[in-house]
Formats: structure tokens, C-alpha cells, sequence
RNA sequence: GGGCCGGUGGUCUAGGGGUUAUGACGUCGCCCUUACAAGGCGAAGAUCGGCGGUUCGAUUCCGCCCCGGCCCA
């Protein structure tokens, strides 16, 4: 007996570290060759967005991510895992503004961005040493920006082909407005916050006929019946059926307008509500904007880009909206026009990222149309593989939800700009040529640009040809949201535009893996670009995650400060340091956990192990190292073991004098190799991963090995080639999940590393089903045998009598005898 | 209000028309058996959220309800 080639008496985080860093000092060790034979696999990573800490449960998704990769590394195919980090952003402005105390539009643009720059790049340094830290095999050596000058220019071609197409207009329409940002946003930006307003039923007098009573009606809103173009009532509302046809006078003062307004019936009203009288102004909400639309009525401009009342609402105007509602409600009280006023909860729309209540206000903003395209999208969305399939239905049920076309201008400067100059008669634009990124608010156009007409977005010519007749140009200042770049991201990995030849082999992407939260967003809008762009899906798979919730059950989020952060857990252990974390809870309670060793080896396998795709899963810290740290040493000592037995002979070569002991565990282990490859090729990694962990601390090291030691000490060949063969096999299935742990044993023992290895391990039996038979009884008998050890008060070591080996088992029975120490 | 997911020993979880209801952690007892005490073996512990229905039979299927979570109006 050899002493032990590995020398560690157990796996430590210290050691993992180790191994990482040398890991990565090899900067191509994922790097993507486009020109490979292999298949091609691209992964549209999501890049992260670089704010200062990298939140646990994001990690845990891109480690299952990295599981993909590997694993399909190891089913032979050329895999690009991109390393990509979002930067565009409102988010990066507001860090710089709160570093500075100096708000955006008070700066030089370019001395702005210049800061943005500095500040994104400090974060983005982090996230990629997490990454590594987790063992993401990225092609970091392939890196990509989204603020650099080769992705902006295309979302910048790809806008321009879209206007070409005409899947782009610039309209003055209604528009979700964050005033206190100045930035337009989408739907999908809106949050709903409950906020307590006051509901005032105003009389309003009907023109003309001081004798009539007057009409009631509740608005949350009084600000805004300056802007009121219309009063309805509910056609089937006997109370109000004499008025249609009649007019109201406005209750509040205003200026240049009409003074009253007509009443007219409309199915919107909701009769329960108030007094089911509705008063439309442009825009309280959607359904005015709908109404408005309908009725062909013509806007009010109530509210201005800073979000203050203008002209219109004559003593309210130049106030802020919340302000000019006091002074409204104020004044409607003074002139005795209040019937009630009530204090209630109201569910109001909101900016997702600066929480400021929306108003809608008319702009002339650059649109991206969707609402005619949502049967195609569905048609090419069920070409989409989606993993697990139920999450499909959020993806369908934000499709449902689209009512406006999703407007792609910004007024902000941290984001890719929109590639237009406007002619000086405002009839003709330039566009930039594919491939030049191009900022229009400073810049010239290039000389290869060319001139479209404005209305029909038919070329016109060449720029250098055409210069004079356009007069002085106007570079467009707006900026795109910053979705309209992410939702190219699987376009510029699989190469459109820069390497059509891969583009043709890549494209539909191999998997969109994404977390559930950005279905509507950032998964909706990349389908949507495919289909506007290519009438193609862009994904063969969707795989989608659910959510870290807290050990509360509730999601971690950093408003309830129930976050826990990354690198407390991957570098749990590591030179003695413990971690222990603090989660508040709800109702004021609050939990304590406390681990001594975790790392991104055990973080990742609990993570592969212990919950479904699509799940959300609960993270405790705790949890995940008394549940895994443990099966990681078992593997370990299991290696430990295999090395002081030296096994010179070809592991690829079977044997033809096998043991049947040795058969039985390789028909065992043949089974786990199909489980797991079934489980790798159709990226589900938890079956793949608990078959791992069930066989190599069940079966393997609990019976096999204790029926295989006595031959192994005696240096019987069947049984050393059986347990070489399965562990340097079991390191290669295992390799996608825990990459530097696999390694390490690896390489000591096998002299090639299991992350290298591109070739699924063949199984080594191929009629498992007369072994697998046996594992039963098998497991039973041992189970038996022992208890009965133990109830004698024997040590498992003892002979022991009285026990059959039983007619199921006679084909392993010799080895069971040994084993056992079975006497008569 | 709508959609989706879930409710199984103290905790987390597997399963899915007939099982002795899986496993892990925790608890308790025994064992330092020549890889592993960061181990091993064993024990206790569950009327499978509630009520109805289908069925010879429901924890599983169906309906309703309750509770929790996420998303959306």
C-alpha cells in the first residue's frame, strides 16, 4: 500500500482559492474559437450591471449558468460563454451625482461622462473578480462592453436598420414621464407604489343653468381639471342619463381654453366608483390617454418636462404637481365646491429606479413599434425551447400587457446615442454607416453617412454628395434606453454584423439563460428585436431561474435589507475567517447564521443539488455548508483513498476478467453516466447533480468500496481499475459543477484536468438492468448484517453468524462473505 | 382583481391513484472498524393546508376555500 497521493487530509477553502487563482493566471483557458469544427454553442450571458456589491442570488445564477457551459463543454461542443458587463445607465449617473452632489444637467456632457466612465470602470473591476472568484469560465481574454465604442455602434446600425424598415417612428404621443429624473421611461420601467391620497368630490355646475343641481365628481387629481377634455358617464347609468349632451363649467380657473365641457356616455366608466362621473384630462392615467384617443379629442399640455403646471392651469401654473394640488384643493374649498374629501390608500404608478410618481405628458419621442408585431412574436416564441416550460407564461402574459409602442428615447447621457443629425428644414436626416459609433451632440456626421428622407426613410444618397443641400445640421441630444442595447446582446455574441460566417452557425443563440424578473424586459425586447429585425426567434433554449428569497421565504432585496452578499459567502473559510450574517426578518424579527467554511465549490453544488431550475430557493447560508461541505469531504476522502492504490494500466481499456462486484457498481455507475448526460444536454443540472451526490456517497463509497477494500489492499487488478476508472470518470461529470475542486483530484491523480476533458465519459457496461437489480437486496442485506452487528454490540469488523447471503445476491456472494466476515 | 408557483416529520425537501411516503439537516443512542469523527451505524419523529367530489381505494386527479411567495393590473 502506496502512501496517499493526495496529500491534503481535506478539501479547504484555502485550497480552493488557490487552485482558482492559478486557474484563471491562464487568461485563454475559456477563450471561444469561432472557427472551430465543434458545435457551436453560444450563451447569451446577462451581463451584470456593476453597482458596488454582487448580490448573492445573482451569483448563484451564474454559477448555474457556468454549469451549462461546462457541461456542454463536456458533451463535445465549441461553447462561447461571454463575458460582457452592462454599463450604460441611469444608475451610474445617479452614483456620480450622489458622489458629487451636483445634479447631471449642471455639467459639461462630456466632463460628465468622463466621470460615468471612471466610476463604472472602479465597479466593474469587482464584478470581475467575483466572477473568477465563482469559477465562471468565461472568455474574460473576449471581454465586452456595452458603453464601448464596437457595441454601442451596433445598437446604432441595428436602430438604423429598423428605421430603414420602418419598425421606427418619431411621433409626439402620450408619454410615462418621470419628471424629476427628465426622463421618459417605458412600461415595463413602471412600479406600483401604495401611497395615501386624498379623494375630493368636487360640484361642478352645469353651464348655463344655474337652477340644476350640481354634479359631483371624485378625483384624486383636481390639479389637473385644467386639462380636462371631456366628462363621462356610464351608458347604462340611470342617475346621470339627463345630462349627456349637456356641458359642465371647469370648477378651478384656466387659462386659454375652452371654459366647460361636454358630457358625453362611454363604457370605461366605472359606475361603483365616486359618483360614476369621470372626468378625462390629458393624462391622468392610461385610460385617459385611451379615451383622448378614441374620441379624437386634442391634448392638453397640463404638465412641463420638469413637471410643473403650465400656463393652462392659470393661479397653479409654474407650481410642482403635488404643490399645485394643495393650492387646487385649497382654492375648491374657499369657493365651497368640495362635498367631501377622504383620506385612502392608492396604488400609484412609479419610476422602478427613482421611485417618483409618473405623470403622462405629450413628447416627441423616438418609438419602437410592438403593438402590431405580438401574433408573429408569439408564433416564433413556440420555436423556443424554455426551460422549465411553465415560466414561458410570463414571458406570454407581459405580451398580453402591451398597449403602447415601447418608446426608446431618453434625455439622459450615460447611454448609447441615438445616430441622427436632422437637416436645417428638419425634412432629411443622416445616418452613420454600419460599425461607426457615432455621438451626434458633438460630432459631425462621418463622410460615408448617408441622407434619408425623414417621413418615407428612403435613401436619398451620400452625405458627401448631398452636404450642401442640407444646410447646417442638428445633432439629436437624445440618448436610447438602455434596453435598446441589451436587447442586442445575443446578436453581438453571435456575431451579427462582425462575423456573418459565425452569425450563420450561431444564430438562433444556444440558450438565453436569465433570471424570471426580466422576462418583460429584457428577454421580451430581445425577441423583439429578432423579430423586427430577422423574423427569426432569437434563442433555441430559454432557461429561466427563479428567485434568492431570504431563510424568511421572502425575496432579498435591498429595501428590506435582507441581501447577503457574495463574497461573505465565497469567502467563508478561507485563511480561518467565519462568516455570520444577521437577516432581518418581518415584523422586526431577525435571524442569526453562522458557517466556518462554504467557498464557491460547496456554494456551487448546493445550488446545482438543491433546487429545480425555475424554483425560487431559499438562501441560507448555514444550510448550504451542513448540507454540502459534508459531501464534498466524502468525495474527497473517496479520492484521497483511490490514490494510495496505483493503478498503472490503461482506465480506458475494460478489463474482461471483472469482478461481478466490480460489474454490479460499474452497471450502477454506467446508469448515472446516461441520468447525467440526459440531465447536462437538456440543461437540467439538478437531476444531473443530486445522481452525482447519491451515487458517490450512497452505493460507491458506502457498499462498494467496503465490499471492494480487502481485494484493494491485496492489489487486485479488477478492483483497482473498477475505482479508478469511476473516480476519474464520476471527477469528469462532476467537473461542470464543482470546476476547482474536480481539477485539484484530477490532476494529481489523472494528470489531466476534468475541466479540459471534451468528450462525455462512455459508460463501461451496457446492459445495466441484470446488475441494477441487485442494488436493492443488495443495500438491504448490508443494512441488515450491520444492525445486526451493532445489536450484538459487536464492532462492524467482527465476524458474525447466522446470516444468508439471499439467492438474489449469490453472484456477489463471496464478496459479501469477506465483507461481512460471514461465518455458518 | 388576474396569472404563475408552493403548502409533506422540528426545519428544508423528493415523490406522485394502492409505497412501510424519499432524502438532507437537526434530535437521541452506539461506534475513533487500517479514506473520512468535517466520519460510520442505528432510533425516534408526518392524521402529506382545509372541505367536498371522482374512485374499490386519494397525500397524489378534479372543484372550492384558506395560507405564503413572486409577477402583473
Amino acid at each position: 500500500m502506496a502512501k496517499p497521493k493526495i496529500k491534503e487530509k481535506r478539501w479547504t477553502v484555502d485550497l480552493e482559492k488557490k487552485i482558482q487563482e492559478e486557474h484563471f493566471s491562464n487568461k485563454e483557458r475559456y477563450s471561444f474559437n469561432p472557427n472551430s469544427e465543434k458545435e457551436i454553442f453560444v450563451i447569451d450571458t446577462p451581463p451584470p450591471y456593476p453597482s458596488g456589491t454582487w448580490h448573492i442570488g445573482a451569483v448563484a445564477q451564474y454559477s448555474m449558468i457556468d454549469v451549462i457551459a461546462r457541461s456542454q463543454r463536456l458533451l463535445g461542443k465549441e461553447v462561447y460563454f461571454p463575458w460582457g458587463v452592462d454599463r450604460n445607465g441611469i444608475n451610474i449617473e445617479f452614483t456620480v451625482e450622489k458622489k458629487t452632489g451636483r445634479k447631471m444637467k449642471t455639467y459639461d456632457r462630456a466632463e460628465f461622462l468622463d466621470l460615468c466612465r471612471e466610476e463604472i470602470e472602479k465597479y466593474t473591476q469587482e464584478m470581475r473578480n467575483i466572477a473568477k472568484r465563482v469559477g465562471l469560465s468565461c472568455a474574460y481574454d473576449q471581454e465586452y462592453l456595452t458603453d464601448a465604442p464596437d457595441y454601442r455602434s451596433v445598437t446604432q446600425s441595428i436602430f438604423i436598420d429598423l428605421f430603414k424598415k420602418g419598425a421606427i417612428v418619431e411621433e409626439l404621443r402620450p408619454n410615462l414621464y418621470d419628471p424629476v429624473e427628465g426622463t421618459t421611461i417605458a412600461e415595463a420601467e413602471v412600479e406600483r407604489l401604495s401611497r395615501k391620497t386624498k379623494l375630493v368630490d368636487v360640484r361642478w355646475s352645469v353651464t348655463g343653468d344655474s337652477k340644476h343641481e350640481p354634479v359631483i365628481i371624485s378625483t384624486t387629481r383636481p390639479e389637473l381639471i385644467c386639462a380636462c377634455g371631456i366628462v363621462l358617464v356610464h351608458p347604462d347609468d340611470s342617475r346621470y342619463q339627463h345630462l349627456v349632451g349637456k356641458s359642465l363649467d371647469l370648477p378651478l380657473p384656466t387659462a386659454g381654453r375652452s371654459k366647460s365641457v361636454e358630457i358625453k356616455a362611454h363604457p370605461s366608466v366605472n359606475m361603483e366608483f365616486g359618483s360614476g362621473v369621470l372626468m378625462v384630462c390629458s393624462f391622468g392615467d392610461q385610460n385617459d390617454v385611451s379615451v383622448f384617443r378614441e374620441l379624437g379629442l386634442t391634448p392638453f399640455q397640463a404638465i412641463d418636462l420638469e413637471g410643473k403646471i403650465t400656463e393652462l392651469g392659470d393661479s397653479l401654473s409654474g407650481m410642482l404637481v403635488l404643490d399645485a394640488r394643495k393650492k387646487a384643493i385649497e382654492i375648491l374649498e374657499s369657493e365651497d365646491k368640495i362635498e367631501n374629501l377622504v383620506e385612502r390608500d392608492q396604488e400609484i404608478p412609479v419610476s422602478e429606479r427613482g421611485k417618483n410618481p409618473i405623470e403622462i405628458i405629450l413628447l416627441k419621442e423616438w418609438y419602437v413599434r410592438q403593438t402590431h408585431i405580438q401574433e408573429r412574436m408569439k408564433e416564433l416564441s413556440n420555436e423556443i425551447n424554455f426551460i422549465p416550460s411553465r415560466n414561458k407564461q410570463f414571458l406570454l402574459d407581459w405580451m398580453e400587457n402591451i398597449t403602447i409602442d415601447w418608446p426608446v428615447s431618453r434625455r439622459r447621457w450615460y447611454h448609447t446615442e441615438i445616430p441622427i443629425w436632422y437637416s436645417e428644414d428638419r425634412t432629411k436626416v443622416v445616418t452613420p454607416p454600419h460599425g461607426t459609433y457615432v455621438q451626434p451632440w458633438k460630432d459631425s456626421p462621418p463622410s460615408d453617412s448617408v441622407v434619408l428622407d425623414r417621413e418615407t426613410c428612403k435613401e436619398l444618397g451620400k452625405y458627401e454628395d448631398l452636404k450642401s443641400e442640407l444646410g447646417s445640421l442638428e445633432g439629436e441630444e437624445k440618448v436610447f434606453d438602455t434596453w435598446m442595447d441589451s436587447s442586442n446582446s445575443n446578436l453581438y455574441v453571435s456575431g451579427y454584423l462582425s462575423n456573418p460566417k459565425l452569425f450563420d452557425r450561431a444564430f438562433p443563440t444556444g440558450v438565453r439563460p436569465q433570471g424570471k424578473e426580466i422576462v418583460r424586459t429584457w428577454l421580451y425586447y430581445t425577441l423583439l428585436k429578432s423579430t423586427l429585425l430577422l423574423d427569426k426567434p432569437g434563442f433555441a433554449n430559454v432557461w429561466i431561474d427563479g428567485l434568492g428569497m431570504d431563510p424568511w421565504g421572502r425575496k432579498m432585496s435591498k429595501s428590506l435589507g435582507n441581501g447577503i452578499d457574495a463574497s461573505s459567502v465565497l469567502e467563508c473559510g478561507f485563511g480561518g475567517r467565519t462568516g455570520s450574517w444577521k437577516i432581518k426578518g418581518p415584523e422586526g424579527k431577525q435571524v442569526a447564521l453562522q458557517a466556518k467554511k462554504i467557498g464557491s465549490e460547496c456554494f456551487r453544488f448546493w445550488k446545482a443539488a438543491d433546487a429545480q431550475v425555475g424554483d425560487d430557493f431559499q438562501i441560507n447560508p448555514e444550510q448550504i455548508e451542513l448540507r454540502y461541505f459534508g459531501v464534498l469531504t466524502k468525495i474527497f476522502n473517496v479520492g484521497r483513498f483511490a490514490s494510495q492504490f496505483e493503478f498503472d494500466g490503461d482506465l480506458d481499456t475494460i478489463p474482461d476478467d471483472l469482478e461481478n462486484e466490480d460489474k454490479w457498481i460499474l452497471a450502477e455507475f454506467s446508469d448515472l453516466l446516461e441520468k447525467a448526460k440526459t440531465g447536462y444536454s437538456e440543461l437540467d443540472i439538478y437531476t444531473a447533480a443530486q445522481g452525482i451526490k447519491t451515487f458517490s456517497t450512497g452505493v460507491f463509497a458506502s457498499h462498494w468500496l467496503e465490499m471492494a477494500k480487502t481485494r484493494l489492499y491485496n492489489d487486485d487488478a479488477s478492483a483497482t481499475w473498477t475505482l479508478h476508472r469511476i473516480f476519474r470518470d464520476l471527477l469528469s461529470i462532476l467537473s461542470p459543477v464543482c470546476p476547482f475542486f474536480t481539477h485539484h483530484l484530477s490532476t494529481t491523480l489523472y494528470e489531466k484536468s476534468s475541466v479540459e476533458i471534451d468528450v462525455f465519459p462512455e459508460s463501461p457496461i451496457s446492459d445495466t438492468k441484470s446488475w441494477t437489480d441487485i442494488t436493492e437486496s443488495l443495500v438491504d442485506f448490508n443494512s441488515v448484517v450491520w444492525k445486526a452487528k451493532k445489536d450484538a454490540g459487536v464492532s462492524l469488523a467482527a465476524p458474525i453468524s447466522g446470516h444468508n447471503v439471499p439467492d438474489s445476491l449469490k453472484d456477489i456472494e463471496s464478496a459479501l462473505v469477506s465483507m461481512h466476515k460471514l461465518e455458518d
